[in-house]
DNA sequence: CCTTTCGCGTACCGTCGGTACGCGAAATAC
DNA sequence: GTATTTCGCGTACCGACGGTACGCGAAAGG
């Protein structure tokens, strides 16, 4: 099973999300054709539509990876405290983080929901970082921290609003941002302790 | 000044916007072709380009429709109080129950940041019901009802968190949803209240 | 009336996402 | 080791889409 066939179908799929997942961050899905993905992964349409399903297809693969990193550093730094209460700031922060960077916001918050639909897109937002919100909000309601309520609803609020923030953020210049990010920060970290 | 050709440019406007919207509403904005609106409308691509500047053009002034009815029932609930608490609190649920308009929520808050971009997207919003929050908050900071501090980002935080609140009841069964719009409520007025 | 303006229909174009099909090499069978 | 199948991918092509150029006819202005 040297697999000389596998390696080379990973190759084409890893160059074709690389240089998409590039090109879709800086000027958007709509504006971003086929011809020229594949023009910079240095294949044709032919390998595209044997990988995947249609340009919608190769979005979703790219938007997944997109996901997967985010939740990757929300439980980064949730892991690293003890306190259930300090896990949910911590991973809160990280998502805020990682969301203002504008290539994420951008194939995340802005194209993902209308590329995919609504229902699609939080789906696998529930599959990432979304699970992880409600998780800890779950738990605080376990401990005591939080007064039993309905988690779901409470996550979508804080997910909107962080969502919202990092679009924000992600729109200011460069400059600025670290500024602007400690400012929504401290907001933000003042509606969720005035949950306790 | 009968203006019997301004009268027949004012119609051709409102049949594109209001077929447009019916079509961008129910289906999207991609998956609508310009022949399709026309025909719909009863006129043809030359009118349509006559009147927007292209298909964007076009979405832009349905949007602007959209966000000034929802603009206008927000400030209708928070008139019918004098409190200024109380007029924030029926604001917001007013653009709750609002936005929850599947209708509504497609082309509001799924296709417009997609389709101008989010910084336009924000800014038309800061032109209509967003302003209203900005003020009803920086009213009850000058009332000392909320202790001093930035009110942008905590309007985006809010705007953010009721925007993601009604994309979730929109994709909701009908028949649940006003029960599930209650909840959520409840959620929000609890995080609102909690800034007091 | 005669000229200008203007709303809009018609015909057309380039580009886009998507599909059909064939080739050549790797995997598999015997 | 050869025959056969599988499969990754390139090539050529198609229909549909957004957008543009241009002309006509009626209203507006003198």
């Amino acid at each position: 099973m040297a697999g000389v066939r596998e390696e080379q179908r990973a190759r084409t799929r890893r160059a074709l999300v690389e240089r998409a997942r590039a090109l879709f961050a800086t000027r958007g899905y709509a504006d971003v054709g086929l011809a020229e993905i594949v023009a910079a992964a240095g294949v044709t349409k032919g390998a595209l539509y044997h990988q995947f399903e249609g340009k919608t297809g190769l979005f979703r693969a790219v938007l997944a990876e997109v996901a997967d990193e985010v939740a990757g550093a929300v439980v980064a730094a949730a892991e690293a405290h003890d306190d259930p209460w300090a896990q949910l700031l911590a991973g809160c922060r990280a998502f805020l983080v990682a969301s203002t960077d504008p290539a994420v916001a951008r194939i995340a918050l802005v194209d993902g929901p209308a590329v995919l639909g609504w229902a699609q897109w939080r789906a696998l937002d529930e599959a990432t970082s979304g699970r992880h919100l409600v998780e800890a909000l779950e738990t605080l309601v376990a401990h005591g921290v939080l007064s039993p309520r309905p988690v779901a609803p409470l996550a979508h609020l804080l997910g909107g609003a962080m969502n919202e923030a990092a679009l924000w953020l992600a729109g200011t210049a460069e400059a600025e941002r670290p500024a602007a990010l400690e400012t929504v920060w401290g907001e933000l970290a003042a509606l969720l302790d005035a949950l306790r």
